[in-house]
DNA sequence: TAGTGTTTTCGCCTCTCCCGAATACCAGTT
DNA sequence: AACTGGTATTCGGGAGAGGCGAAAACACTA
């Protein structure tokens, strides 16, 4: 579930590694906080801090050291690495204005869901920030949504990795609950999130099929409970499903 | 001009940058290519490159290794790092609409000016995609304009670290005529960039100053040369220095 | 089946990274 | 000014990790 055993990592990658990490998730942070939270030799974080720093993906500002701009242009490149990506930002935006939820376009990638484009709803102020958040497939609409047209094999490679940790009471976290959801999810098209992810919440995702029949990603609208029901819902639905179907088909054509 | 000779920099973790940086230039690579062209063995590509791969920043289509999606987060994180960067791409927009040129919103960082925020011109497909850039500051009105506002102590540190390199005919690649050219821009107010980047492009900057006196940043439009010049380009000067102006004061007030 | 180019595994030697101790630095506090 | 607790930073030496090279696995073509 967690780590590699017997692997031939370089360790002083890894640890460079953590120590982007690190900075992203404190916004910077001096040697011995690093030191302290690595369990490294505060010169040892030093000595990475600096390379960091003298190749530019660092910056020093007074005592602390920040992730630098250069990951700007890197986020940027893989943003728009694939010309797909384009079109399913225009489309996520679309959906956002016709269901007036917030809207999201989500990919997998190493076994989660990573956010690749993020459109407010109509309330809101919540917007770009998570793009690049990465979620669980298992505890979310787009996410069962992608599982759903993957082969079956590689979805148990994906359970074995990351397994199906419990989010909320209602997350599902047997193998075979999971598959039987699944199952369901391919025959009626799109996928259910009630409160799986965060309690309160609900989302409808719809799978976005590549040419060649394998899943390209997926778009899903979330919102508060209360909202997500009725007959009001089911439009939303339909819209979604529409919307997914015009991104799918955008992609085919380019 | 170019490295450190002495330092203690990590080699490990220096190469695994630069494959990092390789794979973004040539949009993925295989193990071969990445350790010709950084003239490593290939065992020693393939273990630095399975050790990205492991830890999620990279992932492999088919024989070829690409930057994956982790990036993202980290790009999308440092430009929201600051809350001054969100007025910033405000202005950046409505810059673009009033003034029909491309716009662009520059930092420096490192003494070389990012492309923080872009906008495209009227008839711009030009988009997105430079964000992140990384540019000379002194062959660029944006780079000019912040440089005018720092102290001299500081752009000679800059000139030592980056040089004055000639991009076209017309950068100044003199320290004293660089000088002078400042010492202009800080009485006119705004910088210019004649041809001095790229040949048959130039752009108009204004320096952000942040309430502390200190230079935030630079707000620039560019445009072919026959689009900038006579009475149509004072409007656009014009323009550009309101602009900017309402951007300070937006940030002092924040 | 042989042949080219690749990726990948693995043992070994060396060089590099990591640690620890010493030093420098910085703000308060007395 | 001297002391103190907290930092960052420098530096030498030892252990272990990373890099190489040879060889094996693999993929495509002819």
């Amino acid at each position: 579930m967690t780590e590699n055993a017997n692997d031939r990592s370089l360790k002083t990658t890894v640890t460079t590694l953590r120590i982007i990490e690190l900075l992203r998730e404190r916004d910077g942070a001096g040697v011995t906080e690093i030191a302290r939270e690595l369990d490294i030799a505060p010169s040892t974080a030093h000595t990475h801090v600096t390379t960091l720093e003298s190749q530019e993906y660092v910056v020093k500002e007074g005592e602390t050291y920040h992730l630098g701009l250069r990951f700007l242009g890197l986020g940027n490149f893989v943003r728009t690495r694939k010309r797909k990506f384009g079109k399913a930002e225009h489309y996520t935006n679309v959906l956002s204005e016709e269901s007036e939820r917030r809207s999201i376009f989500t990919v997998e990638e190493h076994g989660r869901g990573v956010y690749v484009h993020t459109a407010p709803g109509k309330h809101g102020v919540w917007t770009q920030s998570t793009v690049g958040k990465r979620v669980y497939l298992h505890s979310t609409a787009s996410g069962k949504a992608i599982l759903a047209h993957m082969p079956a094999e590689r979805v148990r490679e994906i359970i074995d990795r990351v397994g199906l940790p419990k989010e909320t009471e209602q997350t599902i976290h047997d193998e075979e609950a999971l598959f039987d959801e699944l199952a369901e999810i391919r025959e009626r098209g799109y996928a259910l999130n009630v409160e799986e992810q965060i309690s309160g919440v609900r989302a409808v995702g719809a799978p976005v099929l590549g040419p060649d029949g394998g899943v390209f990603g997926a778009l899903s609208v979330a919102g508060p409970s209360n909202r997500m029901k009725g007959e009001q819902f089911d439009r939303l639905t339909e819209v979604l499903l529409g919307i997914a179907e015009e991104l799918e088909l955008s992609i085919a054509l380019s």
